[in-house]
DNA sequence: AGCACGCCGACT
DNA sequence: GTCGGCGTGCTC
């Protein structure tokens, strides 16, 4: 089970050749390159360390994946060994050829996903372990003191009285030059210990909750099956309790020796969540989020490793923590699409949890109130064991939900807050009782338009229209990234007359103020959270009653419990309707339930109110009256005369290239290729131009494919992922959607 | 991915 | 005549 064991056999059986799998990301050069290993390096080599090669004119770092003694070809001399110990063991080895095989993308890209950034291949990457410097006597302090003369070096020894061995910078702020004086004449000798950068100071230990029934019989259920690789859906309403079960099962793995991994989206991945972990378990938990430093992230990494942790909790990346003898995973708000990876590997959390729980033959929980189709099908199949949770932990009750119809407030000329929301702001107000308030849009205002001659702000890369970001004073493309700065004069007829259309998380602030200017009003969204800490700051500021109104996008949807929220409104439950995603009402139902669900979690009735053009939408009537049943059943339906998941699986295609007319041909000669070799029920649609069909001047093309059994899909794919990498006009990208 | 080699255009 | 454009091909 330990890392050495690999290490301390393999030499003896003195391997000549290592096979190398180079740090380059590219698909052109995924394959191990053999390299000699000189007979200086004979001991230390060993499958998944790191060494530096030379490859071509380039010194390169990469991976040992085999050993052999044969070589069939000329080969060049390794140039180092890189770790002490393998930074890969026999699990992530074959956990990065299960990743690549699963999304089909280069194996070193897999494997830099699998490592913390301090611990990848690359070229640059010098982020050390952090010492500290302590210094100890070397013999009996009187015995020592009688050697010295001067005073200041009895100053410094003088510290050892009371301690075996002091820290070297204190001992500095004493006398600098005596501690060097000291350590030549070896009285003193130095000594390096590592420490940890990021540690969790909740000290006092926090006590197991009582379980209802509904909670008691599902934990029951999980901890009887311990041991065993079975998957559980844990179906629960926001506010039901699953933390508590979770908490209570990972008590039980450790009482057997075992470890608990835990992921959570990280937007939920707040201080308060952290908090309620570390003070259950305290000293026995790592944190894994992307708010930490590269180093601090490494050390948390290496916690892990070393077993002084046996929990850990952290967004998708986790999913890799380095534990060796898991006893349970759990897979929080497993319906959150940040489990998805959006770049290569674009691997989903999901099966890298069914593999490790298969490897370690454990249990994996999926945790939800709005589970996604396709988990809630597999458990209507018993693939997965239903656990449901009907009832509120608290005995809270489920809030009452409104529907405005956006049209008859336009009218009424309240286009941003309806008269029904307004009325409901100023009486909780006044109650002094708490509002949240979601608009899932940054930003300012959408669009910006000259009211003279019609011109209106465009990105130059991406033909989008730009989004004006009013407290920067600049003009944003969501997606490049470009930043334009502008003043309140039309470029093309300089008239004085632009006009700012569109509601954004900036100016509805600016709105609220306006209208309720007593009300203290707070802002979080990804702009004003950029700083480090901000989150924090104002979660806790709104906990503590400094602020009357929170509104923000969906970043205050999750994860936050505030007992004296009694009113959430959602001002545009229309936008990710209209998002042109198969999921979008999916996506729409979890996110406006999850918002719902802010509301009335202490022991006040808390009220929704949902603001939308389409008030006699089938999803947002689910949403009012709380009924995933009835959700799901529509939603089924539609899925299955569609042909979308969970009833077909999803690939797309997307070819990307500088050069227009080379994309537009290559993604058709794809399209010829796989309708050649495709099975009779696989439907291929496209090549179309993507919705974001120019992006920073590179052209976008999709290929659809839908199927269900097509056993020879994959290869076709891999086939055709050769032929297009013959191309070098034209990159394609795939993408398995779940 | 880099870095070389190689074969065609406008310049001191 | 050369400097340099980037198309093609290889890296143990």
């Amino acid at each position: 089970m330990q890392l050495f064991s690999i290490c301390s056999i393999l030499p003896l059986v003195m391997k000549m050749y290592a096979d190398v799998l180079v740090e380059i990301r590219s698909k052109h050069i995924d394959k191990t390159f053999t390299y000699h290993i000189p007979d200086s390096l004979k001991d230390d080599v060993c499958v998944g360390k790191r060494v530096l090669v030379l490859f071509g004119r380039q010194e390169v770092e990469g991976y040992v994946l085999s050993l052999k003694d044969k070589a069939d070809i000329e080969t060049k001399d390794l140039l180092a060994i890189l770790d002490d110990e393998p930074v890969l063991n026999e699990e992530m080895l074959e956990l990065g050829k299960f990743l690549q095989e699963k999304t089909l993308s280069s194996l070193s890209s897999c494997y830099s996903t699998i490592l913390p950034k301090a611990l990848k291949a690359s070229k640059k990457s010098h982020i050390n372990k952090k010492e500290q410097i302590y210094i100890k006597l070397t013999g009996e302090i009187d015995e020592l003191l009688s050697q010295v003369t001067t005073a200041s070096q009895k100053d410094v020894l003088l510290l050892f009285k009371e301690n075996m061995e002091v820290l070297k910078s204190k001992a500095n702020q004493v006398s600098a030059s005596a501690v060097k004086t000291l350590l030549k004449k070896g009285i003193l000798v130095e000594e390096a210990r590592e420490v940890y950068r990021y540690n969790l100071s909740y000290k006092e230990k926090e006590h197991a909750k009582t379980l209802n029934e509904e909670q008691q019989n599902a934990y029951e259920k999980i901890v009887h099956s311990l041991g065993k690789n079975e998957i559980f859906l844990l179906h629960g309403v926001t506010g039901s309790g699953k933390t508590e079960i979770y908490l209570q099962v990972i008590e039980e793995v450790l009482k057997i020796g075992k470890e608990a991994l835990v992921l959570v989206p990280e937007i939920s991945l707040t201080p308060q969540l952290v908090e309620r972990f570390a003070k259950r378990f305290p000293d026995d938990l790592a944190v894994l989020h992307s708010g930490l430093s590269d180093g601090e992230k490494y050390d948390e990494w290496r916690k892990i490793l070393r077993g002084e942790v046996h929990i850990c909790i952290g967004a998708r990346s986790a999913s890799f923590a380095p534990f060796k003898n898991l006893g349970i995973l759990i897979m929080d708000e497993e319906h959150s699409e940040s489990y998805k990876q959006e770049n290569q590997p674009r691997y989903h959390a999901l099966d890298v949890l069914k593999k490790r729980s298969e490897t370690y033959h454990c249990p994996l929980i999926l945790g939800s109130a709005t589970p996604t189709l396709d988990s809630m099908a597999r458990a209507g199949k018993k693939i997965y064991t239903y656990l449901p949770l009907k009832k509120r932990a608290n005995e809270a009750i489920l809030p009452d939900c409104i529907l405005v119809d956006m049209a008859e407030e336009v009218k009424a000329r309240h286009p941003i807050i309806s008269r029904e929301l307004e009325c409901a702001i100023i009486e909780k107000i006044n109650k002094k009782e708490q509002i949240m308030l979601l608009l899932n849009r940054r930003g300012h205002s959408t669009t910006i338009t000259c009211s003279n001659c019609g011109f209106t702000y465009r990105c130059p890369h991406c033909e989008i229209s730009l989004t004006y970001h009013k407290s920067s004073k600049n003009l944003r493309c969501h997606y490049c990234g470009y930043t334009k700065y502008i003043d309140d004069f039309c470029p093309n007829c300089h008239e004085k007359s632009l006009n700012y259309y569109g509601l954004g998380t900036e100016k509805l602030e600016e709105y609220l103020e306006n209208v309720f200017p007593t009300a203290r009003i707070v802002r979080m969204d990804r702009d004003s959270t950029a700083n480090k800490g901000m989150h924090e700051k104002i979660t806790t500021d709104f906990q503590n009653h400094k602020y009357d109104i929170l509104l923000g996008t969906q970043m205050i949807s999750k994860g936050l419990d505030f007992p004296d929220v009694t009113l959430v409104g959602i001002l545009d439950a229309d936008a990710s309707l209209q998002i042109p995603d198969y999921k979008s009402n999916e996506n729409t139902y979890a996110l406006l339930s999850q918002a719902s669900g802010r509301a009335g979690r202490g022991s006040k009735k808390g009220l929704v109110i949902i603001q939308t053009f389409q008030p006699e939408n089938y999803i947002l009537q689910c949403v009012k009256n709380h009924t995933y049943a009835k959700f799901y059943q529509y939603e089924m339906n539609i899925r299955k005369t569609l042909k979308y998941p969970p009833f077909y699986y999803l690939i797309l295609l997307t070819f990307k290239g500088r050069d227009y007319s080379a994309v537009s041909t290559e993604s058709n000669k794809a399209k010829d290729f796989l309708e050649k070799n495709k099975a009779k029920e696989t439907i291929i649609l496209g090549p179309t131009t993507a919705n974001m069909f120019l992006v920073n001047g590179v052209y976008h093309f999709e290929i659809l494919i839908k199927y269900r059994f097509d056993d020879k899909l994959i290869n076709t794919i891999k086939e055709l992922d050769e032929l297009v990498l013959l191309n070098k006009k034209v990159t394609m990208d795939i993408d398995f959607h779940y």
